[in-house]
DNA sequence: GCAGAATACATCCATTTGGATCAATTGTCC
DNA sequence: GGACAATTGATCCAAATGGATGTATTCTGC
């Protein structure tokens, strides 16, 4: 696929990202290498600084936002697996960010709702963030951001993104 | 911050994330509910066909677009630990689908080649994942994927992606 | 050309992950 | 209303993960 393999060279790393950002697979390649590589900062950061995965600081924020809404719902928010967001409200709950109660009409589910010590937390790790999304974004302008905000939102919106055809 | 909390309800699923994807965090949370979701389809389905992780067939991809790269340059193409791209790496030697060759300047380093084996097995696997592409790409068209492209390509280039001033 | 820093990659090991399963409850169909 | 499927969330356990460290080599400053 190269004919600089003949002459034993590669490009170099900038090159090659522009080059794979090229390819068949672009698209996917080109989101997929943003969202990672701003994971290894967002994620790690938030781990190292508060001894909690992504994913419970994610769905404190979550619960937050929506007093009251099921583990099932955070799940819809942040694709991941059950357990996984199980196992994050367990880990909230223990620490007191979030408290949980009876579902009126289901004994199975909990509405859970942030705890002070939840809602402080998150005012200590959302700006951080935030900062950090200014961040990240900064190459792009406002008009480009909201763009690119919309485009996100219409691939989100799409009946595919989280059921496949092609991949059973 | 919502009323609903009162009334005991919460808005549905749909509601949840149109909202998510308007607070503060609107950015990274549209983008990286995509991908999540993605994942959740694109990753599992090659575990499961071909028994190895994302990160294996990725490198496959990377090493036979640049024939001769080292473990190093996948780092930068796909940004994850260091030994997470060593095991792949290994994995795919050990199946036979990459050959290892010395670089001639740097004793420390390795060369990476496809295999025959490798080709066919890429050959095998990138037609699913085009279409996965293609199936979660359906909501855009033709011009918005451009933009999209182009957007992610801005993020991909600035400078402050893959480090932090704000996330030490 | 030599000492110390830096780089490339492999490996160790405690922790996390996620598929599978379980228990409890609710919904559906007749 | 009773049987069977579906849903909600917790837990089990084999396997993967990633930070730290190790080993070998190369680069840098003097």
């Amino acid at each position: 696929m190269d004919d600089r393999q003949a002459a034993g060279e590669c490009p170099d790393a900038g090159q090659m990202l522009d080059r794979i950002m090229d390819s068949d697979l672009r698209y996917l390649m080109a989101v997929s290498h943003v969202v990672l590589a701003n994971n290894q900062i967002t994620d790690r950061f938030i781990e190292r600084r508060h001894a909690m995965p992504v994913q419970a600081w994610s769905s404190l924020y979550a619960i937050a936002c929506f007093p009251g809404l099921r583990a099932r719902d955070i799940q819809v928010l942040f694709p991941r697996p059950q357990n996984t967001i199980s196992r994050a409200v367990a880990l909230l709950v223990g620490r007191g960010h979030v408290r949980e109660e009876a579902l009126p009409g289901d004994a199975r589910a909990k509405r859970l709702f942030p705890t002070p010590s939840g809602l402080a937390l998150l005012e200590e790790i959302l700006p951080a963030v935030t900062a950090r999304q200014e961040e990240m974004f900064a190459p792009l302008s406002g008009a480009e951001r909201e763009t690119f905000l919309a485009l996100c939102r219409k691939l989100a919106a799409g009946p595919m993104l989280g059921r496949s055809r092609v991949m059973g």
